[in-house]
DNA sequence: TTGTAGGCGTTATCAA
DNA sequence: TTGATAACGCCTACAA
């Protein structure tokens, strides 16, 4: 079962095209640029020997005369198989890709473990694979932002709270959506809540903990911060005998919201009964689970096109101003209900 | 909150390191390229000055002199939102992604409507945007196969049966498993079975039902293929009830699955007692969800590495051959249990 | 072991 | 409205 090597065959260039059409090379060229001073006849005979021969203008030849590549590069660390999990991965490809593809560019994607991360940053850039990068997933003092200033690579962040000025960022805001979840777990009359997050300090961790804790402590409500022991032989059960008087969890991931609520029946604990839950992240896994998770759904395809729209700016050499995107909202499903009496 | 455009600073060529380390830029090249005819101090000078630069061999001209572009295009199809929730994209990306970079390459995605699917694909071999493809979710008389033929761009074929010998395929083979399915089942009592299918015409879906069946056969069960109604209001009721006298189902795919485990209990059925469900698919989810999924694990990153090596094999003009990758296996859960009594 | 020169495919400049 | 030509950054002969 062996398979021909593919053929040596020499591919179109621009010259092919032009003796095809009868023009030069620059007619081509100006054709394939948009430049206006091409008559439409010879510019139509022009696409149709492009098309006859397969021809479009080489990439790689356009970037050693000075154009962009035309790809976006985005790393995403190997932390804990999260990229393998959490469901906002895939949304944030999906979103990303449609309005890249609408100015001609693609995503250069890859996954790498943290230590490794720098490096392939560095790669990346050195080598002009890309012409700047989405940065998703930002940690508190972040060697990424240094660096790619360093480097003079475009960046834009993405879901994280805006560092200052150096990198323009496009935010989701927060601040309506947790009114809303406090307005829905008062009514149900919770007092004592606590956000669930992992270990590792996300820059948008700290400041989540910091308005949602004001936000509670505002309408006299106690919001607490625990921490989700993934190393535990049963992370759930250690969670639900640490939480204390709190008698909703607020989990940052979806995927730990996902398995306390699959895990605590067999530990003897009834969701929404015993405790409610939440999860900041909303997909089809929180609908799939029972009880359903109660969740924060995010504008994601909304971002992610801003974000490109950013990206687009930054190479051509223009401003960027960072963005806040409205249109988080609740999603009230079976996780969250009346709270216990004590 | 604005970002000072990216300085245009010229960046550093070969020649700046030439100059830095004192020696011709085609010592540089040579140092780059793996020549042996550099003396190692110097090679040592060379890339100090390299790094203290920030400078690697631009990708572009490289490509522009005959080199390959170094990435690998991956264009999935944006079919009933599947890219979204079936966990296998995922592994396949995560999959993919290590052995890439071994050998200095990216990857290239983006999602398309089924409609933009051959036009992208042109695009970016015109263009020279990738050096080849992989092609996952074969259909049945795919045009792809034929296109990329015509445009001699290099592919490997993941997941799928081997199509003829016209492209070299990485499969994985199902037959074992498939036997240890049907013992499992069997030694459970089940003596009729049924393979739970999309209506899309996948390329593997016809030999596994194929394969299935005459295993069934074999050893005296009856398999037949149910399709999976994703237009209907309750696409799991529809099932459960269509399913005459079928005490086992097995779906191709994890989602379709787990959404039936999740539903089932609400429509009165109980898994496994009435009615026993494996999945054609292993991830977390499986693990998730109550009763946990018995399903059928893959070895992923397996064949992602030996596809990206006959893909490397390819575009060095080199023989490729298919390969049948071993590994499958059974993972019984809760979801599988006693066929009911008739 | 190192350096020189020509070529890769495209675009931009400028002349026709 | 068109066409000739010099870059762009690197690599591969080939020469020194």
């Amino acid at each position: 079962m062996t398979e021909t090597p593919s053929a040596p065959t020499k591919r179109p260039t621009i010259a092919a095209v032009a003796r095809a059409a009868g023009v030069s090379t620059s007619a081509v060229s100006h054709v394939f640029n948009g430049r206006p001073n091409v008559s439409a006849e010879t510019a139509a005979r022009i696409m149709r020997a492009a098309d006859d021969l397969n021809w479009r203008p080489n990439l790689a030849s356009r970037r050693v005369a000075g154009a962009a590549v035309r790809s976006l590069g985005l790393i995403i660390v190997q932390a804990t198989g999260s990229f393998q999990k959490d469901p906002f991965y895939v949304r944030l490809l999906s979103g990303l890709t449609p309005p890249l593809a609408k100015i001609g560019w693609s995503l250069s994607v890859t996954v790498v473990d943290i230590d490794d991360e720098d490096a392939v940053y560095r790669q990346w850039w050195n080598e002009q694979r890309v012409d700047g990068f989405i940065l998703i997933d930002l940690r508190e003092n972040d060697s990424r932002v240094a660096l790619l200033e360093r480097l003079g690579a475009p960046a834009v962040l993405l879901g994280a709270p805006i560092a200052g000025d150096r990198v323009p960022a496009v935010t989701l805001a927060d601040a309506d959506v947790i009114d809303e979840l406090l307005d829905h777990l008062g009514a149900l009359g919770h007092t004592h809540i606590a956000r669930v997050t992992e270990q590792v300090s996300l820059a948008h961790v700290g400041v989540r903990n910091a308005r949602f804790t004001d936000a509670a402590a505002a309408r006299g409500m106690t919001a607490e911060v625990l921490h989700w022991n993934g190393a535990a032989a049963d992370p759930v059960y250690k969670l639900l005998h640490a939480r204390g008087r709190v008698s909703a969890l607020v989990f940052d991931s979806e995927v730990f919201a996902t398995q306390v609520v699959a895990r605590a029946p067999e530990l003897g604990f009834h969701v929404p009964t015993d405790v409610s839950v939440v999860s900041w992240e909303d997909s089809w896994v929180s609908d799939l689970v029972r009880p359903r998770l109660t969740a924060l759904d995010a504008p994601i395809e909304q971002s992610t096109q801003i974000a490109v729209d950013l990206m687009a700016r930054l190479v051509k050499g223009d401003l960027a101003a960072s963005v806040l995107v409205p249109g988080r909202r609740l999603v009230v499903r079976d996780s969250t209900g009346p709270a216990p009496l004590r």
